[in-house]
RNA sequence: GAGCUUGUAGCUCAGUUGGUUAGAGCGCUUCGUUGACAUCGAAGAGGUCAGAGGUUCGAGUCCUCUCAAGCUCACCA
């Protein structure tokens, strides 16, 4: 044996040995001669990776968690899987391969909707294979020969075969509702998709007829169909119910003064006006009011620009019309002041940072009450269980305060609603296409039939947006020649909160039976409403059953001062590159170490290198109790020595800690016991003591076959390497430690 | 504004259903080790476990309050 734990020389190795074993895959000999078949299967799913992402630590970290839960099962007789997968992961993919195409001078604008979609797909393919040769790269001992892609096409038709379930069960509806939109990325978003971020802005004082108003947005008051005052204002009193004649910048108009609640009489001068497309509040306020105030105006359009409604400033962005109509309020003697420190957040889009549009369109939405009561009703029955600081309760909050979910997005890449309109009977859809000669034509479909064929529309379509009275059919295929398809596609997290169900479902024959539900979900906890909850309402809608019994939540890896870790900061740490410097047990030792469910874990340089020292620490114990059981093989067996009987004891007690804190799914805990007891225990004082003859070498030895297997799930390449020597001078039975059962205790 | 979490050695963090003298890694001091490992060992310094009160035979651990930090959600135009 060399010297020092060549980690880099073993670790590919390693792996090709445990592939050509089957070792990842269930259905192998070697797993179902491990097999006990009195437990029951054990299962996690892989939270799939976006397709096209580059391995970062918190992949390093969900593989090394879950890894070690599975090798652990595994090696304790359980049936089990752990199945990989990955994501197209809609708008992030989209918006990465826009990058990309602008950098090459274009955009999504220059391609028909299929040409794109299929653009993506290769992108996707290229890059996926790299993601899955990194986790290989890591040690995951997932079965690859199950690896699912959620734009598989198993995969798809189950998620539109949910959506046709769903519909048939009431719960789709279509609506016109102000929605999140981001004119940047050019779709809507849920609401956990908006971000918030706190500035200074100008709270603009407008003169309103008798009133004065305070308002951030004054470009949006040609939308304007109502004025409101809180009921109690003694203030506005009288002008409740009036119309009030308003000077405006196109002519004057006149609005109508409503009372309501929402109205806070501190906040500005205590009279808002309302302007319904263009702000939640008063959408709201609108619909309470509806048969008092006139119809919405909308004002500004998906692209961020104002509309015909502006008049005279129709066309112009948001914000330079902002700074026109200021300017020209001022010049008419209608601003009264400006407070230049006002402090508010703005709504932006949690991928390009853009400011959120409130904006009226039609969607679908999910009705999730029903859902988030029968997930509630499990959670009080403690059908499941949360792992992780609190996360438990944040989840009920969750569930409680849910509202409908938006599946609509205005993108390419996903899985296209099976919506059909027929095209002759709604004249009124907005359609965008690419001609024959590429050129780009918007405009109503009812004009647009007249002058090109509905086949040359439909090859070239880019995107359609049916206006809310718009007749539609719900079917898998096109119900006819005359239909054409909605463009909106679903939100990713429509068919990943599907996963457990449809991973399993369009898998092996029988996978589903065997292996649902689940046992764990392991994944971060930042993705607890987005992913989790979701998981848990449509799995028990469409099962009937939970799609996992336990969740574990991880936190983020911090760099070794607690920071995040950021590009801009420049503390980012490739978990490729630290394994090759110091071996990925190192690696994954170091994230797992002490690391607590839902708890941020901060990692540096010092802690691979103590890592990478533990490693080196086991290999040189093994060759130096190899190298005194060739130096003693000549000499007769003695009795066992003074100390035997107690180091069996604690050995004993090792053994169940490490177990039931695996058990009880205390992995930082596990870690440090046996990095602890291995170290200070085994190395410092029982193998020093064997020196002295007060422990006998047989005991040593059992000692470290104990340690390897504890250490296995862990640190599965060095404890995998020694094993093959040991199997190799016939010293233990396994051919593979991997596949080799865990100690009873 | 609401909720959640955290506060333990110089730093980063463990500490299981409450139970001897509160631990680890890194750092620090002294010494040792040329036959497992300098990727090592031994000894040591360093903690009113954020603060106050309570429950208990016993509290880092459970309860209440205070302080500080972080995260999430909501939000007034």
């Amino acid at each position: 044996m060399n010297k020092h734990y060549q980690a880099k020389e073993n670790e590919e190795k390693i792996y090709q040995l445990w592939q050509e074993a089957n070792a990842f895959n269930p259905d192998s000999k070697i797993n179902q001669n491990l097999k006990n078949d009195d437990l029951p299967s054990f299962s996690i799913i892989m939270p799939p990776p976006n397709a096209n992402d580059p391995l970062h630590l918190g992949h390093a970290a969900f593989l090394a968690l879950e890894d070690i839960l599975i090798r652990h099962a595994r090696m304790k007789g359980h049936d089990t899987l752990w199945l990989p997968g990955a994501d197209h992961a809609g708008i992030e993919t989209q918006f990465v391969f826009e990058k990309k195409l602008k950098k090459e001078g274009k955009s999504r604008f220059n391609f028909d909707r299929q040409t794109l979609y299929q653009m993506i797909w290769d992108y996707v393919q290229e890059n996926s294979n790299i993601a899955l040769e990194q986790m290989k790269k890591l040690g995951a001992s997932a079965d690859w020969s199950r690896y699912k892609f959620t734009l598989d096409e198993d995969i798809t038709a189950s998620v539109l075969e949910t959506f046709l379930k769903m519909d048939k069960d009431q719960l789709i509806y279509r609506e016109n509702r102000l929605v999140n939109y981001c004119p940047k990325c050019g779709t809507a978003f849920s609401n956990l998709e908006v971000d918030h971020q706190e500035q200074t802005s100008e709270l603009y004082y407008i003169k309103y007829g008798p009133f004065t108003l305070a308002t951030t947005r004054p470009e949006t008051k040609f939308g304007d169909t109502g004025l409101a005052v809180h009921p109690d204002d003694k203030r506005y009193q009288q002008y409740v119910g009036q119309e009030i004649e308003v000077e405006g910048l196109n002519g004057n108009f006149k609005l109508k003064v409503i009372a309501d609640d929402f109205v806070d009489p501190e906040f500005g001068t205590g009279v808002v006006k309302i302007t319904p497309y263009h702000d939640f509040n008063d959408f709201a306020a609108w619909q309470r009011h509806k048969n008092e105030l006139p119809d919405p105006i909308q004002v500004v359009d998906f692209e961020g620009r104002l509309t015909n409604a502006a008049g005279k400033y129709a066309g112009l962005k948001i914000v330079n019309a902002r700074k026109e109509i200021v300017k020209d309020l001022e010049e008419r003697g209608l601003l009264v002041k400006i407070d230049k420190n006002y402090r508010n957040n703005l709504a932006v889009c949690y991928r390009c940072n853009n400011a959120i549009e409130p904006l009226p369109l039609p969607q679908f939405y999910i009705k999730v009450k029903g859902m988030t009561n029968e997930v509630l009703k499990c959670l009080d029955k403690k059908e499941f269980k949360v792992y992780g600081a609190g996360y438990d309760k944040v989840l009920k909050h969750w569930l409680e305060k849910l509202e409908d979910w938006n599946i609509s997005r205005q993108i390419v890449w996903g899985i296209r609603l099976p919506v059909w309109y027929e095209a002759k009977n709604n004249p009124m859809i907005k359609v965008t296409f690419l001609d024959q000669d590429e050129q780009r034509i918007t405009g109503k479909l009812g004009e647009l039939l007249q002058k090109h064929q509905l086949g040359t529309i439909k090859k070239g379509l880019q995107s359609l947006s049916a206006p809310i009275d718009a007749k539609y059919l719900i079917k898998v295929d096109s119900p006819g020649e005359n239909y054409i398809q909605e463009t909106d596609t679903f939100d990713t997290w429509f068919s990943s909160s599907q996963w457990p169900v449809l991973a399993l479902q369009n898998n092996k024959e029988g996978d589903f039976a065997r292996f649902y539900p689940t046992t764990i979900m392991e994944t971060a906890y930042d993705i607890l409403m987005f992913w989790v909850m979701r998981m848990l309402m449509m799995g028990l809608y469409s099962t009937q059953q939970l799609p996992f019994k336990r969740v574990y939540l991880h936190g983020l890896i911090r760099d070794g001062k607690g920071q995040k870790m950021s590009k801009s900061k420049g503390n980012v740490v490739n978990p490729l590159e630290a394994g090759e410097k110091y071996g990925i047990d190192a690696l994954r030792m170091a994230i797992v170490i002490r690391s607590s469910a839902g708890l941020d874990k901060s990692i540096n340089e010092a802690d691979f290198k103590a890592m990478r020292n533990l490693n080196n620490k086991l290999w040189n114990a093994t060759r130096f109790i190899l190298l005194q059981r060739e130096e003693n093989s000549t000499k007769t067996k003695k009795k066992p020595a003074k100390f035997d009987k107690k180091f069996t004891k604690k050995l004993e007690q090792i053994q169940s800690a490490v177990s039931r804190n695996l058990d009880q799914l205390q992995l930082g805990l596990a870690a440090e016991t046996l990095h602890n007891e291995f170290w200070h225990w085994f190395c410092d004082q029982c193998i020093e003591d064997s020196k002295k003859g007060l422990i006998s070498q047989e005991k040593i030895f059992e000692g470290l076959i104990t340690f390897l297997k504890l250490f296995h799930p862990f640190i599965p390449f060095v404890t995998e390497s020694i094993w093959q020597i040991l199997y190799q001078e016939k010293l233990v039975n396994d051919p593979i430690l991997m596949c080799s059962p865990w100690p009873r205790c």
